[in-house]
DNA sequence: CTAGTTGCAAAGAGTTTGCATGGCG
DNA sequence: CGCCATGCAAACTCTTTGCAACTAG
């Protein structure tokens, strides 16, 4: 159904290394500043893509635009993200903690957690 | 500094009466519809100052798109919200057990968690 | 060969800004 | 009266769409 092309490993590869969050323009930019050969409406439909299959998440950035985060795969139980409101960086947490307060949440107050999904804003070691 | 307007409290009413979030767009077309003389510029702005202010909060939406979310005053220890990713309803939720994962976080990963912006993503009882 | 993919340019949304007017204190 | 707020229109930025050329399988 779908073809592997240049263009979209050149994405993924790109994207599966990044620590923060980034814009389209910021990638696109980038692409282009390696002298990879991409269209910008390209970088669009692949990211769009990307998201929607899970591999990376849409989010709001510091400054309030919109941004796209890569996320390891990290779906088992007890994982969560940690970002920081000052550099927008994403830290990953895995205890025994997160696992105890999301099934507390389901048994207690009829909500289905999404476990690969539990973003806690704050700010990190580093910023503070 | 600033001065009460009528603008200002039009909007601040309607907003703090919002259980789900909103955009720019549908929160002037609905004072528009109730016959309200606002400009959408001021509620550009006005809306703006709000989230500065920390009375709302920018999130993106269920469709992907910057929604707007009025955040009743509940800075308390212990509390979070549960984000329905269906229906995009706020669910606030109280409990001992939020305090000591933030707890464990912050002792445990160099994190401060921002007690007020804890969001939980997940599906609520309604919409499973 | 066929169907998915790309990239350009144009169209469409959403958001911000300049500036003259109006209103609060 | 002085300063902030408002609102219009224009400017901008971000994102999507139409379409012809291209490419993976």
């Amino acid at each position: 159904m779908t073809y592997n092309t240049r263009q979209k490993e050149i994405i993924e590869t790109l994207v599966s290394k990044k620590k923060k969050d980034f814009s389209i323009k910021e990638l696109y930019l980038e692409l282009i500043k390696k002298g990879e050969d991409v269209g910008q409406t390209t970088v669009y439909r692949i990211i769009e893509n990307l998201a929607e299959s899970g591999k990376i998440q849409k989010t709001l950035g510091v400054d309030g635009t919109v941004k796209y985060q890569y996320l390891d795969p990290c779906n088992h139980f007890g994982h969560c993200y940690l970002k920081c409101a000052k550099c927008g960086k994403l830290q990953h947490v895995d205890c025994e903690d997160v696992c105890d307060l999301a099934a507390h949440i389901e048994n207690h107050h009829k909500f289905k957690v999404d476990e690969a999904n539990i973003v806690i804003n704050g700010t990190c070691g580093s910023c503070l």
